[in-house]
DNA sequence: GTCTATAGTTTGATAGAC
DNA sequence: GTCTATCAAACTATAGAC
């Protein structure tokens, strides 16, 4: 009786070579840029020549959806490791640096989450659900401090994601807007009536 | 003595040449992505074969940069052309609306412009001339209706950027970020405490 | 200035032996 | 599951005839 432990072993070798290649992947990414990902140079981190990979994955596109499922599943992961203060404010302050931490930490990550960088490639239903879930728990998150409407939440989005993007586009590895972030978060919750700071939160 | 008006004729028809070049590579950007820009899709839009390219751009980055300077320039000119409110609130929710407008009506355009998609490309000096040309001009701008410090002109920059990627992200096509735009400005008004509209411009 | 010819790579993907 | 071998295609760029 030896078949079920078998199969387990094997799934986990599977798994275990599976996370392999994705971690060469990001590697040659992260040195090639994005688009410069190939079959070869992956493969060749892993000690593979490139027609093995296909037995771990269907193709280079099923390499990049794997890819993305991972980096919103990783972000999904480092905001929920986030405790956050109480005061409404100081919370979304650090939530807003937490994304724009993760975001401006690796470029071709970043480029693969939210910019539409490889030309043919779009996400799975299945890649594609845990930046969904992140989006549900921002929505929940706002709405917890009395952000119900969805163009307030669209706009914390877009505030937020465009201090990372200026932050790639005109001062790479730099703190240029980083240094906004509160300015940023302070402007946007005095435009949604967010109680401030000194209030107290007790009492109406 | 026909040497002058020859050379002129000469170079009237190379840079018309140059011209059609360009146009075609925009056309292929928009077809294939601009990372799915080829010398032989471009050529052949024009009549030639790929090496005859060579004629009148030195390398394929040769023609991503003139296409850069080319994106720049348009865009300077949309915004000149564009007539502004006397009212600063008004004059900055116009020019939002133009940037936003150009940046969400190419995608290949944008990424060239304002992402780093291009693994290998730089703009030459150049090629960044009228990038640097627009980016002065908004800074006059701000600074003629009081905004002077510069992590508030960062913020204003970040903030429309941050509309355009989120439309070209979430709802490439839609206007659901579009419609955000005018609420983005005025929160931004009030946060570096430009005059309401109501206020009168003529007294202090 | 445009052509043909071609060098010299590199790519993603498949077939079939082991 | 990994390999070798290979395909079919695409790429940028150069050389040299015309």
């Amino acid at each position: 009786m030896l078949g079920e432990a078998t199969i387990d072993w094997q799934s986990k070798r599977r798994e275990a070579a599976r996370q392999e290649i994705l971690s060469a992947a990001w590697a040659v990414a992260r040195e090639n840029g994005l688009a410069g990902l190939t079959l070869r140079e992956v493969a060749a981190r892993v000690g593979m020549r490139a027609p093995s990979l296909y037995s771990h994955f269907a193709s280079k596109n099923a390499i990049y959806d794997a890819m993305f499922e991972q980096a919103w599943s990783a972000y999904e992961e480092w905001v929920a490791t986030a405790d956050l203060p109480a005061h409404p404010r100081a919370a979304l302050r650090v939530r807003a640096h937490r994304f724009f931490r993760f975001a401006t930490a690796d470029l071709p990550r970043h480029q693969l989450m939210n910019l539409r960088t490889i030309p043919g490639f779009t996400p799975s239903p299945e890649g594609y659900a845990p930046a969904v879930r992140v989006m549900d728990e921002l929505r929940a998150f706002l709405a917890g401090m009395g952000v119900t409407d969805d163009g307030d939440v669209d706009l914390y989005v877009a505030l937020v994601g465009g201090l990372v993007d200026a932050q790639w586009a005109n001062d790479p590895g730099g703190t240029r807007y980083a240094r906004l972030i509160d300015r940023a978060v302070d402007m946007y919750a005095d435009a949604v009536h967010l109680p401030k700071v000194t209030d107290d939160l007790e009492e109406p």
